[in-house]
RNA sequence: GACCCGUUCGUCUAGCGGUCUAGGACUCCGCCCUUUCACGGCGGCAACACGGGUUCGAGUCCCGUACGGGUCGCCA
């Protein structure tokens, strides 16, 4: 029996994380068995899909790096992977129900009869599930053909992944109460279920259910906030399941080794955007100079800032500093700008020292008189003006990165003599004198 | 309301009857490293929802209560 996992989102809105979860359990699940993912389009409801929503789906997963192996654009052996495309198929399943009297119409609509019996399941993740049926109140016969002709999510569902054959349906615990459902009608169909893994749901930092709108649900907006796909993905995957070891930072290729359906947790969890961020840094921080800078381009470029020849350089400067990638272009702006803004606070922590515009303007004479300009060098005058002036040379390292960046906050101070040049170093430092002295 | 599922630090979680004076991670705080900024290292604060059982022994099993989530559509 070979292993074929499902991702079927309807395209009515962005992909949101949570349907993201979703489709990385089923795909962590079919690479690690070296089964089958399928990607089908559940587009039935004509009023509310759009083209828009249908094309964010392919992007969000194409861009956490889910590659689907059926689907649409790239066909397959059960297809078509729309379902809108799908409707003689339906037929005829229902033709079935109808010669086996197992739905009925009531007001052009057709309804499926189920059994009135208990109903259990056996979920991998919540493990045994019996609803009772005989109960007719709470469980009315329900709709599977509307009145306008067209099939209901529950029918078609089940009919596809009978067709399509999957072996596990991996999903939200909100369709739990679906499955008995579902499994009445593949009894009607004498056919025989897949297994069923329903994962838990996440939920908001304040515990309320996540839905479209919330602050951090759509995927698209991880991409464009600097989120590198394998830290959204090794954060996602970790929300509700566990590794069974104490470390927590994994490449996709490890998720896959690892990942396993009991270890799947059975409560909601709730989103938690600080771990989230923390964890792009630890992916960021292993990136190598080239695939950082690489990944940082784009950003750099959307907020108007010229790349120069030395970008590379620039960037790894930054790398183990920043926790998203859009953070990049206000840490390096003072090196590929000559207009950047001066952080106020830190201007008033130089302020401290009454003397301190004096000294700078020692320091920059200092630097003036380096002929081989180098990190080495500047940091070399700068112990030795530190020793006539009889202070130490720590006491002026943070005046003077402010006085070259602009903040009190950045790259390293030899990253930032070196990428700056000495001329620039000595105009930013003589032009920051000024400004202290006119304070 | 009915029916399901759940409940360990603020958050994500380990724990599957004794090894738990409950472990790890994020956040926060302190120290160290760093002549700067970070990274990193070390340490600290902080939890078994509540009440009954079962048992020699319960975070771990059972039952209630409370709380949270889900589902009750001709949406998916």
């Amino acid at each position: 029996m070979s292993i074929r996992t499902r991702f079927a989102p309807s395209p009515t809105g962005y992909l949101h994380v949570g349907g993201a979860r979703t489709a990385l359990f089923n795909w962590l699940f079919a690479r690690q068995q070296g089964g089958s993912f399928v990607l089908r389009i559940e587009d039935t409801d004509k009023e509310r899909n759009t083209d828009e929503a249908r094309l964010a789906i392919f992007e969000g997963m194409s861009w956490l790096g889910m590659d689907w192996d059926e689907g649409p654009d790239k066909g397959g052996e059960f297809g078509p992977y729309y379902q809108s495309e799908r409707n003689e198929i339906y037929n005829r399943y229902f033709e079935q129900l109808v010669r086996a009297d197992r739905v009925y119409e009531e007001d052009g609509a057709w309804r499926f009869r189920f059994e009135r019996k208990t109903v259990t399941m056996h979920d991998l993740v919540c493990g045994e599930v019996t609803i009772d049926y005989r109960d007719e109140s709470n469980t009315p016969d329900m709709v599977v053909k509307r009145s306008d002709g067209s099939y209901v999510f529950h029918f078609v569902n089940v009919v596809d992944d009978l067709e399509m054959k999957i072996s596990h349906v991996i999903r939200g615990e909100d369709h739990l109460m679906n499955t008995p459902k579902h499994l009445q009608l593949i009894e009607a169909f004498g056919c025989s279920a897949p297994a069923y893994a329903h994962i838990p749901l996440i939920l908001n930092a304040d515990g309320s259910k996540m839905s479209k709108r919330d602050e951090g649900a759509a995927v698209g907006d991880y991409q464009k906030q600097g989120y590198l796909p394998a830290a959204v993905t090794n954060f996602l995957a970790l929300l509700g399941w566990n590794p069974k070891t104490e470390d927590e930072v994994f490449s996709v290729s490890e998720l896959i080794e690892r990942f396993s359906l009991e270890q799947v947790n059975r409560a909601p969890a709730r989103f938690d955007i600080e771990k989230c961020q923390w964890m792009n840094q630890q992916h960021l921080a292993k990136l190598g100079d080239e695939e950082f800078a690489a990944a940082a381009r784009p950003l750099v470029e959307a907020a108007g800032l010229a790349l120069g020849d030395q970008f590379e350089r620039i960037a790894a400067a930054v790398k183990a500093k920043v926790r998203l990638l859009s953070e990049v272009p206000a840490a390096i702006d003072f090196i590929l700008t000559d207009t950047f803004d001066l952080d106020e606070e830190a201007l008033e922590k130089v302020n401290n020292n009454a003397d301190i515009a004096p000294i700078l303007d020692g320091l920059a004479d200092q630097f003036d008189a380096i002929t081989d300009w180098s990190a080495d060098a500047a940091k070399q005058a700068l112990n030795e003006f530190a020793e006539a002036k009889q202070t130490k040379p720590g006491k002026l390292m943070f005046p003077l990165r402010v006085a070259l960046s602009g903040r009190g906050h950045g790259p390293d101070l030899g990253d930032i003599l070196t990428l700056l040049g000495k001329q620039r170093c000595l105009k930013r430092l003589r032009s920051f004198v000024s400004k202290l002295k006119s304070t």
